[in-house]
DNA sequence: CTCTGTGCAAAGCGTTTGCAAACGA
DNA sequence: TCGTTTGCAAACGCTTTGCACAGAG
């Protein structure tokens, strides 16, 4: 069975990007986690990396984001997230508590809706919902 | 027929808010536009209002946020844009050019589709769909 | 009259940049 | 070795805050 870390290094030199451990650390957190954001990336990988700079970390979800293996998701009132771009889901996220979660969820047909009621080439969707979660709804009148 | 005006009015005194001309002209440049950033309101509203202050622009736009007059966009590598939350519609981006339109599609389908599986009460849903505009696929190989 | 909203300037914070040293291929 | 990446610190730009004054109800 193949390890994750191999399959980030072939994912970096495919794209032409160089395979350091700041990198490979900032993808281990991400999908560890499915959605996280830099300052969280930051705090994690400093408590085994403590060398590691803020600002790599920014670089680096930069360059990864330009190179689609990254993305950002932002649920209102929230700061930016990034997820792994193979993940094929879409989000819902709990405006009480704040949660945001994955579901598997097929937009495909929508997209292609989409692509023939405007004439664009559609190759991704961002979808959010908005909501309230089960928990936060037993708490409320 | 009623005025555009005496809507807003209304929309704001039934969320308690007083009804200024501040306001009253940043709802009228987000619903002309359909969807715009903060900067450009400011900008425009300068030119017939010069007084007016930026930071009573983004006090504004909060304030109206919250109480569910207006709603944020916001596409990948691109800044914030506002709309109103009476607009029923999803967005649709291109990646070359940037450009961001709406589209007039239904998603209540997906939206009860994401409750049956989430458990979640779904009330908004906010979609941005990515892709290539019909303009800029003629100027591609 | 009272409480909310406005405008200004300053502070705050997340993000980016420039540069020398370190590192991957 | 050569081009890329890192870490640091400073700079940047968007957003928020505190306060005195103005304005809406």
């Amino acid at each position: 069975m193949m390890t994750k870390i191999t399959n980030y290094e072939n994912e970096l030199k495919t794209k032409n990007l160089k395979v350091t451990p700041q990198r490979v650390a900032i993808l281990k957190e991400i999908e560890s986690s499915g959605h996280i954001s830099i300052e969280d990336i930051y705090d994690r990988i400093k408590k085994t990396y403590p060398s590691i700079s803020l600002a790599t970390v920014y670089k680096n979800i930069n360059t990864m984001q330009d190179a689609h293996i990254l993305r950002s998701v932002k649920a209102p009132s929230q700061k930016q997230k990034f997820e792994l771009c193979d993940d094929k889901h879409v989000h819902v996220s709990c405006q009480k508590c704040g949660r945001l979660e994955d579901v598997r969820l097929d937009m495909s047909e929508v997209m292609k809706t989409c692509a023939n009621e405007t004439g664009y080439d559609i190759y991704d969707v961002s979808t959010i919902f908005i909501g309230i979660c089960p928990e936060c709804k037993k708490e409320l009148p």
